[in-house]
DNA sequence: TATGTTTATATCGTGTACGATTTAATATGG
DNA sequence: CCATATTAAATCGTACACGATATAAACATA
């Protein structure tokens, strides 16, 4: 048997680990979550929203590295709830401006009490603080240089 | 006041760099798997089949975390491919046994040489080998405690 | 100033994810 | 045995992701 298709098993890889563990971790965001009626991708706008109000859906999608195709769908629903509101810029017609409703503003009191629950969660079991640490940092520097190595904005290279 | 916030700030919280980076590895694998006709997840399942062929739905699910709701399209668009076959147990009417086809069995060949390509990819920036080793253990353990924390009703050992 | 280019959103189509429900087959208890 | 429970897939509805394209505003420059 060869050795060399054992590159191909799951165990050996990192993406897929990483895959289940991102929406592992949303499932366990998930009841918390639903006592705000929001999604977790929703509750992430939320969160750059209550770090600082009116943002274009530009910036919104920098921080997320998401963009209009996804956010705008996104933002509309949360407008329906009446979270927030699109409003065109004046001063550039092309840029939209979200901004919370004091609704939206409002959620942020229930919200905060959620990251301390998700560690609870996670950390009762073998995980420790410090090996948390230590993980937050070389994901952090992943997602960095996995960014810096997406076509981010496409430049042209024809003409 | 406003120190007790800042808990909801992304850059302090686990899941969203989690997020992200989950995101961003199936945007590198994109152009790899593009030149297979393969989606990501359709690449998780093949790789499922290529180490163990004839497995079931379920037992499928089991390793990629994965319910029949998600895999059933999935599958059948790489039935529609002609990689594999979904039929139903002789001896079980209830279980659907998925088996590679030989063009499924050959795209082992083409798949072989991306993990290298990625790695590559993502250890050309500051990463070294030994810290990608380390995280690549805790993000194991991560994945565990969380599959522990989840309410799966349909939790099967082996065989 | 006319015109071509870039930029910010929006739209569209395809493919996941996933909670909830449905259907059919098998296992089980009385 | 039969009635009931459990199980494996499939189906359904909603909500992301994202590549590709469209549209309109702002910008650049000859």
């Amino acid at each position: 048997m060869n050795q060399h298709f054992k590159k191909l098993y799951l165990e050996n890889q990192i993406c897929f680990p990483l895959y289940a563990a991102s929406r592992l971790t949303t499932k366990v965001y998930g009841p918390y979550l639903k006592e705000l009626d929001l999604t977790y991708p929703q509750y992430l706008v939320m969160m750059v929203l209550w770090k600082e109000d009116h943002q274009t859906v530009n910036r919104i999608g920098e921080r997320l590295l998401l963009e209009s195709n996804t956010l705008t769908p996104l933002l509309k629903r949360l407008e329906q709830k009446g979270l927030l509101s699109r409003k065109r810029s004046s001063l550039d017609e092309r840029s939209v401006v979200v901004s919370l409703y004091p609704k939206g503003e409002i959620l942020k009191e229930k919200a905060v009490s959620i990251p301390d629950k998700i560690l609870g969660d996670i950390s009762g079991s073998t995980m420790t603080a410090e090996e948390i640490r230590i993980f937050q940092h070389t994901l952090l520097k992943l997602v960095d240089a996995l960014n810096a190595k997406i076509p981010n904005d496409t430049k042209q290279d024809n003409i």
